[in-house]
DNA sequence: GCATGTTTGTTATACTTTTAGACAAACCTA
DNA sequence: TAGGTTTGTCTAAAAGTATAACAAACATGC
């Protein structure tokens, strides 16, 4: 039985879908005048009139006389989204760091810590998580309400009961991080989970290089090479969830194989294992190597120069097949890749524009190619952003109104 | 500056939005008692017995009496999708034939007709498209209104004016058809296109062997090799709409140069001209070469069979990056592949436990793979559902009811 | 055959939310 | 200071659904 897209509409949902709407236009774009709500929206003056100012008196936005600008008529007021009483919390667990952040309304990221993973077993990362979510919780005005926590994880994250399924960096298989979670320190807030490139993909899309691209293709290299897919501005979670792992599209029947159990997949091309191997250097080199690796591209080292444009051509393979299934308007390269994107740039799109239907020459300059802005940031900016999205749900704004009153 | 999901709501907007679920609801699951409609609405009896009559006094659906069905209580109305005066009309280009069809709200195919394309120019096949839209218009009851037309076409359709912006196997570059359909029959309605391997996905989703999945991969192989993504039971368009070119992923670097003028694309390994190549036929065999190779996989050849065995893999080889991307419920196999599904399905499998996140044994239990059930009528079928899905659009729904009143 | 219980359609009233229109407020220009 | 422009605010009206009571149509049991 296909579900239908929306259920039945009673008349107070028009309230909360409204405020919904203002508040997104606001979180999305950021403070705007009454009357530019009244453009955006198509609703009256006096609908906005009354939803502003129960959004004020619920304190999620407050409004300000905005400064004469030489315009005539009556000024209208600012309504700016309160992001310093009205947040939610991101969480970051990475390989060898925790990430802990408070984002306000509107994106504005109120603290931002982060600690050296020390511990390598489960209940110790659980534990330092729930520790320093706390202290960031603690450094918050008293008065700022938190409306959930977002948690990005380096691996595969079930969307049915949200739990991590592998993440083999962290030494995880089967872990249910909501519920190791809540134990701990028992939010009233929700707790919602997804893949740490997933949600750099979101971040970016929604605050990064590339704002406002509503198709969005992510790719972030490092030691593994995960992305995300962004499909008219929500994240692609695919039926299970496991959507956006686009370093585990084969290109290379022949290929290396990969500790995803595959062969030839693009992360065996256009890691940092198989850039450093391209160039003839121990591939387990890490950092340092990189860092020498860049230092010899800049002096003009004509290996390390042929090594990387053999890189890009790799990686040019890559996007081309998910660039025509998937059609986006932007792609966003990110970790590694955007480290080393002033000197991929230039074979890579002289091999796209060879690989992405040649045959229609209008198609390639469609597309806007751009390292990540955000960078190490991007998955816990992403995390907090889908606790956003889940926190303006019409459901919640509704439950917010209601208890109010 | 990114747009919001949904404007402002107006009082009015409850109504309308509450019709177009009804009418969703019954156009994707068939008939439903209005009892059926209050527990799949949420809405209560009064509002769904309101608005059940408003589409029954404007001819959308009928009422009928149900069987006594041994339940006790009084038996709630059928409503029923009144198929046979409200239709869609569908047009299909393909390569050698035009296809027309007539698809009653709630799926019913009232018509059906399929000719050669003889004429190879232009404006012949416009004429031709024309002028069978015209008799299978004139062959539906007096009686039948029309909501729109559905075209699909084989080539990349533009998704902003959608105009046809390269149709190789029609030979068409830079067409506008719906101006050119609009100036020969001047339609009272609107005119929808796109891309015919991606609406043949949009028909499997909605009508197919796998109705009911929301997030479906069709891949359809002939000489050229097609498909199209479904997202939460969305046709994915992309930002400009030429997504779902999955015969167009690169799988081979050294691949053989394809029509598209890249190299080592999906459709130059599991496409027609491969699969005869492979098992050492003539390529431009044809549908003959086919049908004999299917007789000599019967009987056992077995150079056929590791032919079509190495087909498989590589077709495994193209799906297994296309479903770490996006993780679909359910792909199905069109055309070609669809005909020699009994033959590839082993091989298939076998290379996909292989290559899909082997780590993970539950994922590759996932996912449903099935050959198309509708065949070769799937483009017009589709087409249909896109010109439903425009006409059960919100602003139509409202221009109709203001019309009645 | 009739009373009883269950489920569902129907009707009248109440509630919610937005719109429309009139008016006032706050800005600019001359 | 007067006039034009834009926008907030107030009141009445319109639109739509929910609630609750009642009636209709089914089954069961005696």
């Amino acid at each position: 039985m296909t579900e239908t897209r929306r259920p039945g509409l009673r008349s107070q949902a028009v309230r909360t879908s409204n405020l919904s709407t203002i508040l997104r236009e606001l979180h999305l774009n950021g403070a705007a005048s009454r009357s530019h709500l009244v453009q955006r929206t198509g609703l009256t003056r006096t609908a906005v009139g009354a939803l502003a100012s129960e959004l004020q008196a619920n304190k999620l936005v407050f409004e300000t006389t905005p400064e004469p600008d030489g315009s005539p008529g009556r000024p209208s007021p600012i309504v700016t989204p309160d992001s310093a009483n009205n947040a939610v919390l991101a969480l970051d667990l990475m390989v060898d760091s925790i990430g802990v952040m408070a984002v306000g309304l509107g994106g504005t990221v109120l603290r931002s810590v982060r600690r050296d993973r020390d511990r390598r077993n489960l209940d110790g990362t659980i534990a330092d998580a729930a520790n320093l979510i706390e202290s960031v919780r603690n450094s918050l005005e008293p008065s700022c309400r938190l409306f959930g926590l977002g948690v990005a994880i380096a691996g595969l994250v079930r969307d049915a009961d949200r739990a991590v399924v592998l993440a083999p960096n962290l030494g995880w298989v089967e872990i249910d991080v909501v519920a190791q979670l809540k134990d701990l320190f028992e939010p009233d807030f929700s707790i919602v989970v997804a893949n740490e490139a997933n949600l750099g993909a979101l971040a970016e899309s929604r605050r990064g290089s590339v704002a406002g691209h509503r198709d969005v293709l992510y790719l972030s290299g490092e030691v593994g090479v995960g992305g995300g897919i962004i499909v008219d501005g929500r994240l692609l979670t695919g039926s299970s969830g496991y959507a956006g792992e686009v370093g585990h599209v084969p290109v290379r029947m022949d290929g290396r194989d990969c500790r995803c159990g595959a062969r030839g997949c693009l992360e065996t091309e256009i890691g940092e294992e198989a850039l450093l191997e391209r160039i003839g250097r121990p591939p387990d080199g890490g950092r340092p190597a990189i860092i020498e690796l860049m230092a010899a591209a800049e002096a003009g080292d004509s290996t390390v120069l042929d090594g990387l444009a053999e890189h890009s051509r790799w990686l040019a393979f890559g996007l081309t097949g998910l660039m025509n299934a998937l059609n986006p308007s932007a792609v966003v390269l990110g970790g590694l890749l955007a480290t080393l994107f002033p000197y991929l740039e230039g074979p890579l799109r002289a091999e796209l524009d060879r690989q992405l239907f040649p045959t229609v020459p209008t198609l390639q300059n469609e597309v806007t190619i751009l390292p990540s802005s955000i960078g190490v940031d991007a998955p816990a900016i992403g995390a907090a952003e889908l606790a956003w999205d889940a926190a303006l749900d019409e459901e919640l704004i509704e439950s917010l109104v209601l208890r109010s009153t």
